[in-house]
DNA sequence: TTCCGAAATGAAAACGCTTACATTTAGAAA
DNA sequence: TTTCTAAATGTAAGCGTTTTCATTTCGGAA
């Protein structure tokens, strides 16, 4: 910086004010800077600018180990909105567990303006332990007990809840669920949504809920489990896309046929749903969406820290119908779940 | 940093040996110190570290705009390594064109002790314009015409020279390529392979190239030019998995079975490959490590600059055989491409 | 007890930038 | 021409660290 103010012959005050625009400084001077910065390969150093700024343009992205798409999709949804706002970008992927997590802020700590997080590891006590004072925060698909952060998450009761009703209005009366992992939050929300939707519209039917992890292996467990029910569901409704395939396997392996003997649906619309057979019926999840909101919401608060309104936000989640849960209209003449009974 | 000194009635200089590890300090100080900082929420300025050390131990993770799993396996690889390595990821995704990418490094100018390129729109003079001297870059997957820089390839040109004579050895006679977008330099790569490998085990026969663009419409769109070719050919090789499948739908429609009455092959082994029915025979890249190594060479750049070895560096790739090429053996009996002729 | 060397700690400069304030410059009004 | 005002530019302090060099402390050896 010193360099380009001396070959423009200019003080290294008025070389900044070329670089931060605004104040008052003629254009024809302006150029000139910019242009010997430019011949002499002049950056900015960042780290002294945010010492006096105390910004680093810079917002921290926590993400969990998570698979495939879903990590692409949320972090374009992110990049997408942060490119319009100019602002950065530090990831850290892959975290096991809350321990992880954990070093993950801490080693972001002091780098960044602002977090955004999704975990499941990540609770209300494990933020206020380890989330940096004053640090703006948006959550994403997180458990929050208290409204102590601003947070959006997904419809996933919602989505489970449209579900299972869309399946018990073609007639079925035996709705298993094979569930997500016990802790997981969007697992719990799917599972009651499962839960109310069976309760409202199938009354005095039983619950039949499996255990399942989210990966194609636990469907095809629980796929197995199910063939040796004595009673057999009329419906699989796996809490997600690679539960259901794991669970389509078994069933495939069993000689049972989808859609024709059972139906079975899934959640999260995976690219691969439309591409297996029979194609997945399933809930569709705007996720890069979810990602470009929670940014535009951190952006916000960065620039207006005091405007503390943590309320949570919803995004719908939307039902794809496809060919994996049976057309015909059901055997036992019921046309809509108000007619039953 | 100057409270947590004066809380532990020690000098700024002291808490910073107690943070930095080493010099020489005893451990009750060090303790004391660290105690007080915890209590204190002391973190320190990342910024004016860099400062003074002139590292920002974050590394720069420039991607394409690129779907899916591709994505989160190479993060997944890259964040890996770096977490070995205590560094940091700023990454910016979805570059359209070059106009991006440029933007995308100047951003990330003095932010970062090195980068991690990954771009179609990147060639030697688009880095000798816009990289900042000095910079310590390895590029992924991205052409090279000089060496000038580190670079990590995986092998298409091998990989798809061995799916063809894959396929020449079952005895398929006439192989067609769907190729990929034409500046691109994999599809290049791909192409080559197919070129050689049918000169080398089919000689004699001549090539049938389609356009594509690795996107399934393009697939689909070959597959209903091939459907209208007056001679047939016996097995078709996607360039990617994609156009495969896109491939797959338009012979679907036609009547005409996978692999009974055609083969069909893809590239890159995504998820989707297994589940499709028939199962796609592909080739099989493993893209985290690509990361990983990447991220490594760099990281390894860092520490001794000198080094300056940018020999470039191809990672295997793995034939994956599934069904999806007929599993007879040849009608006209040929065992072997050497008993051809 | 005194003295010495090593280990622990402190003082202060430097890193490259922004910005409040001081100074110069230029143009308009008198 | 002089004077005044606003715009343009310069000066210098300070942001929070690390690190060199100086100083203090401490535990034995003399």
């Amino acid at each position: 910086m010193k360099d380009v103010a001396r070959e423009a012959q200019v003080s290294i005050a008025t070389v900044s004010r070329a670089f931060n625009g605004g104040d008052n400084i003629t254009d024809a001077t302006r150029e000139r800077i910019l242009r010997i910065a430019q011949q002499l390969r002049f950056v900015p150093h960042s780290g002294a600018r945010s010492l006096i700024t105390r910004r680093t343009e810079t917002i921290g992205v926590l993400l969990p180990d998570l698979f495939g798409e879903f990590f692409s999709e949320i972090i374009r949804g992110i990049d997408q909105a942060a490119r319009v706002r100019k602002l950065h970008l530090l990831v850290s992927s892959s975290h096991g567990d809350s321990a992880e997590a954990a070093a993950a802020i801490r080693a972001m700590r002091g780098r960044v303006d602002g977090l955004l997080i999704m975990s499941p590891h990540v609770d209300a006590e494990f933020l206020a332990d380890n989330l940096p004072r004053d640090l703006p925060t948006v959550l994403m698909n997180t458990r929050v007990d208290g409204v102590t952060h601003a947070s959006f998450t997904v419809d996933n009761y919602g989505g489970a809840f449209a579900m299972v009703r869309h399946l018990i209005g073609r007639g079925h009366t035996r709705v298993t669920l094979i569930a997500g992992p016990e802790n997981n939050f969007e697992a719990q929300e799917r599972l009651r949504g499962y839960q109310d939707a069976l309760r409202e519209h199938l009354p005095g039917s039983e619950e039949l809920v499996l255990p399942g992890n989210f990966t194609e292996e636990s469907g095809w467990r629980a796929g197995n489990q199910i063939l040796a029910l004595a009673e057999r569901p009329t419906a699989i409704f796996a809490a997600n896309d690679m539960m259901a395939i794991g669970c389509l396997f078994a069933l495939n392996e069993a000689g049972i046929k989808v859609p024709d003997d059972i139906a079975l649906v899934g959640y999260d619309d995976i690219p691969i749903a439309r591409f297996i057979t029979p194609p997945l019926t399933t809930v569709r999840v705007r996720i890069a969406e979810l990602g470009s909101l929670a940014l535009e919401r951190l952006a916000l608060a960065l620039v207006n820290p005091d405007r503390v309104s943590a309320s949570p936000q919803t995004l719908r989640c939307e039902l794809v119908v496809r060919n994996s849960c049976s057309r015909q209209p059901p055997a036992i003449a019921v046309v809509s779940p108000s007619k039953v009974a």
